[in-house]
DNA sequence: CGCAATGCATAGGCATATCCTAACGCGAGT
DNA sequence: ACTCGCGTTAGGATATGCCTATGCATTGCG
C-alpha cells in the first residue's frame, strides 16, 4: 500500500470523482482507477460504490477514508519533525570524557550549549582516557574528549585545549619557589602518582633517570584526591594546571614547570570520521572550539573541525 | 512512500541489521539497502549511520521511527476496522419511506433490527412515493419502501407486505354492516380522498363510472387525520386496512372491501441493483422479510431476496 | 425520443521501478 | 595477515504503473 494511493483515495472523496482527483493528482483518469483497484485490493474490500456515473463511499469506504486521512497526517507530522529536527536540533548527545574533563572543561560547554540547543539532552559518560576512545569509536557515544594524541584512524580529532602538567607542591614548600624542576629534584621525595592512564606513563619516561631513587608514596585516582593529599603536606604531585587554578592563585597550592622541557597536555575532542553531524553535534563542536579559546584554558587551538567527508 | 517501506525500516531498528531484516522481510539484502535508500530520499534525510559492520540510527531516524511505527499501527486498526465491519455491521442505513409505512411498518421493524445490529444507525427520510423511488434510484437512501409496482429498472424490488385497501366509515354508519361496496354505492356520499400519490389513482379509476355524481369534501395528505376526520363522521375514505386495525377491533371505525375486486396495496422493499450490500442491508432486508410475515400484517410474500450481480 | 456529453472501466504499449544475482569494499575477529 | 560478516554497487530480468485509445452505461439536452 502506497501513500500516494491514500491521497488518491482521500482526493476521490472530496471530489466525488475519479476524473476530478486526476486532475488534482496530476494523473490521468485510469491510473486513478487502477490505484483504486489495487487498493480496494490490499484491503480486501470494496471501498467505492460504481453507480453508472456517480459514485459513492461504501461503508467501508468511510471508516477507512478515516484512517487513510490520519495516516497522511502522520506523514506529514513525520516530515515537520524531520525539518524542524534541522532547524531547532533536539534528541540527545552522548559524551565521553575522562573525570578532569567532566568537572573541569564539560561545565562551562555545557552551560553555553544549553543556551544555544535547549532542546538538546547532553549525557556524559565518565570513564578513563583509553575507555574514551572505544566508547566513540564503537559508537556508544557520539563525542569523546580524552588526551592527545589518538591514533585511532576511524576518529577525526579537533585539538581543542591545551595546558601544561606542572609539579604540584604545598604552598610554603622549598620547591615552590622554582621557576623549573628536574626530575633529580625530586629524589627521596614522597611522590602522589596517578595510578594509570596517559599522565602516568609520561610521567614515568620523565622520572625513569632517577627511577631507583625514587620514593612513591601512593598511588590515587582522583584529580581531586591529589589536591587535597598535596595540600595536606603529604607529598609532591603533577596535575594539569588549569583544574588546579583557583588553588594555586588562593595560595594553597603552588605549580613549577618540569625541565629541561614543559611536560604539555593536549585535549582533542574525538568523534568517527564517518558520524554524519547533526545540527546540534555541530554546535557542539563549535562551543568546545569557541570555550576553548578563554583565558582560563591556557592555549587554544583554532583549527576548525573538518566534517568528514564519504569515506 | 510505501508502508512496505516503512515495515522494512521498522525491522531493520528493531534487529539492527539490514540483513537480518531482509530475512524478515523475505526479501535479499540489497532490496533492503534499496528501500532504505528509497524512504531516506523520500524524507530527504539519511536515517541510518553505516558505521563498517554496525548500523545505528540518526537522530532524525529515531524520530521518523516512532511516527513509522504509529502509521503501521493505524493501517492495521483500519484493517481491522474493515473487517469488523464484515463481522460486526456498522455504520448508517438511510431508509426513505412514505408516512404511512414510517408509523406502521417501520417502528417494528426498527426495534427488531436494532437488537440484531446495535451499532448501525437507522436514518428514515420521510417522504412521497414518487420521491421514494427517486431518493433509492439516486443513491440518495440505501432502501425504499413504496408501493408497487416500481417500474424502475435499475431497481431491485422486493414485495414485502400486502394488505387491502377498504372503505373507512365511521362505526354505526349503514355502510358498516355491508361485507363490499361499489363504487355506485358512495354517489353523494362525503368523501375525504388522499391528495396525490399512487392510492389516489387507484381510487379514481375505481370511482371513474360516478365520478360526476361524486361528492369530494376534503383531499387531505395525512393517514392519522384521515382517520379521525372519518370517526367524526366528516365522510367516508379509502385506506389501507392493517393501520386502522386497532381502531377497528375498538369498534370506532368499520372498514369494508371494494368490489367488485378487492383493492390489494403491495408494498415493496427496493434498492438498487448495482449496490454492494454490507451485511447490515442484508440483515435489515431479512427483518423486514421476517416481520412482513407476522398476523397483523396481511399476507406477507416470502420471496427471498436476490443481491443483484454485477450489471 | 434520440443524440451528444460525461464518467468510469478496459486493453495495449511503454517507461520506470523493484528485485535478484554477482562482485566489491570495509571493518572485525582470529 | 587472513577470512568472515555486512552493507554497497552494478547489471539484467521481471513487475508495476502510467498513458493513449476505446468501450459501455448513464445523464442531460434539443
Amino acid at each position: 500500500m502506497d501513500l500516494d494511493q491514500l491521497h488518491t483515495f482521500l482526493e476521490i472523496v472530496r471530489l466525488k470523482s475519479f476524473s476530478k482527483a486526476a486532475q488534482t493528482c496530476y494523473r490521468t483518469q485510469p491510473a486513478i482507477s487502477a490505484q483504486v483497484r489495487q487498493l480496494e485490493q490490499d484491503v480486501n474490500t470494496s471501498l467505492f460504490e460504481r453507480l453508472g456515473t456517480r459514485i459513492a463511499l461504501t461503508p467501508a469506504g468511510k471508516i477507512f477514508a478515516e484512517y487513510a486521512a490520519q495516516i497522511l497526517d502522520l506523514r506529514r507530522r513525520a516530515q515537520d519533525a524531520i525539518n524542524e529536527l534541522e532547524r531547532v536540533p533536539r534528541g540527545e548527545l552522548l559524551i565521553a570524557a575522562n573525570e578532569a574533563t567532566c568537572i573541569y572543561v564539560l561545565p562551562g560547554v555545557f552551560s553555553e550549549f544549553k543556551k544555544q540547543f535547549p532542546n538538546v539532552q547532553i549525557l556524559v559518560d565518565r570513564s578513563y582516557g583509553a575507555r574514551v576512545v572505544e566508547a566513540v569509536a564503537d559508537n556508544l557515544a557520539d563525542f569523546g574528549i580524552t588526551q592527545l594524541p589518538v591514533q585511532e584512524k576511524r576518529l577525526q580529532v579537533v585539538p581543542v585545549h591545551s595546558d601544561e602538567i606542572k609539579l604540584l607542591v604545598p604552598a610554603g614548600d622549598p620547591l615552590a619557589s622554582r621557576k623549573t624542576v628536574v626530575c633529580a629534584d625530586l629524589t627521596g621525595k614522597p611522590l602522589l602518582l596517578p595510578k594509570t592512564g596517559t599522565t602516568r606513563k609520561r610521567l614515568n619516561a620523565w622520572l625513569e633517570p632517577v627511577e631507583s631513587q625514587l620514593q612513591i608514596s601512593m598511588e590515587l585516582d582522583s584529580t581531586e584526591m591529589i589536591k587535597r593529599f598535596v595540600m595536606a603536606g603529604l607529598g609532591y604531585s603533577f596535575l594539569a594546571a588549569s583544574p588546579c587554578q583557583e588553588e594555586i592563585e588562593a595560595g594553597k597550592l603552588a605549580a613549577v614547570s618540569l625541565a629541561p622541557e614543559p611536560m604539555l597536555r593536549r585535549l582533542g575532542l574525538i568523534y568517527r570520521k564517518d558520524k554524519a553531524l547533526s545540527k546540534a553535534a555541530l554546535g557542539f563542536i563549535q562551543v568546545i572550539l569557541d570555550l576553548a579559546g578563554s583565558p582560563e584554558s591556557g592555549r587554544s587551538f583554532s583549527r576548525p573541525p573538518r566534517v568528514a567527508a564519504g569515506s
